[in-house]
DNA sequence: CTATGTGTATTAGGTGATATAATACACTTA
DNA sequence: TAAGTGTATTATATCACCTAATACACATAG
């Protein structure tokens, strides 16, 4: 219901979670995925702020830990890049993989299941493919 | 370092996350594994505040979770007891599982890995046992 | 009956994260 | 010079979380 694409990507805003962090997600989503080229210039500040209806604070937030990962340059008075440094994406890619196993594992675990049954139980889920 | 234990269950409280919360996990990561006998009486909120040294509200609050989840009975003027019913706690535990899974693959998804990646990289950091 | 220990409710206040608004500055490029 | 970038600052508002203090309803031991 309230999508907006802008910069080609997707975005669908909820109060359930910080705004910046709903950002930061999508774009972050975007690059490891291969949707946007590397070096590919992503929206502006101002603009992105305005196509989703968000403070200008608030997207600069999330492009600021973005750069912070290096999965971005910015440029002052130019904008900001995704990096084209292809071994970063794949270095983040993983690296964020990595911590969401450890989370699920972790939470799995304090919940008395072994890793055999962890297993069993994503095998009759794990029904995603693409 | 900053551990208390208290009704058999050990406590180590952080600024990270909600104080309610992380008695509410403890407390049924407790139940889940099974480590507290069913029926059995836990903590009352006013000891369980005072040992962890916080307001008998936060308590209050992850105790009446419990008892949402049907976890817990509470008995006014006798205390909060952990069902008898293993088949709540079963059910309350593989509900948890399913939802961990859930976030997991939704996750690890919109980094664009697909399923056997996912299976292997789980294979491979799955030292998990106990 | 009384005292003590339970769960529970209410009201008030403090703190920090999040988000907005408005403005200004530094830099790049057409 | 003008317009579009990133960036910084100050102020304000809101909300979740936590605390504090107090009071009430109920159960049980004495």
């Amino acid at each position: 219901m309230n999508e907006v694409t802008v910069g080609g990507m997707r975005f669908e805003l909820d109060l359930s979670q910080p705004l910046y962090e709903q950002v930061l997600d999508q774009v972050r989503s975007s690059i490891a995925k291969g949707e946007i080229a590397l070096g590919e210039k992503i929206p502006s500040v101002r603009e992105m702020a305005q196509a989703l209806k968000i403070n200008p604070n608030t997207v600069m937030r999330a492009y600021q830990e973005l750069e912070r990962d290096q999965l971005t340059e910015t440029r002052r008075g130019q904008g900001t890049f995704i990096t084209a440094d292809a071994e970063k994406v794949k270095h983040i890619r993983y690296k964020l993989a990595e911590e969401a196993v450890e989370e699920f594992l972790a939470k799995l675990g304090s919940l008395g299941f072994t890793a055999s049954e962890i297993a069993a139980i994503l095998r009759s889920k794990g029904g995603e493919g693409q």
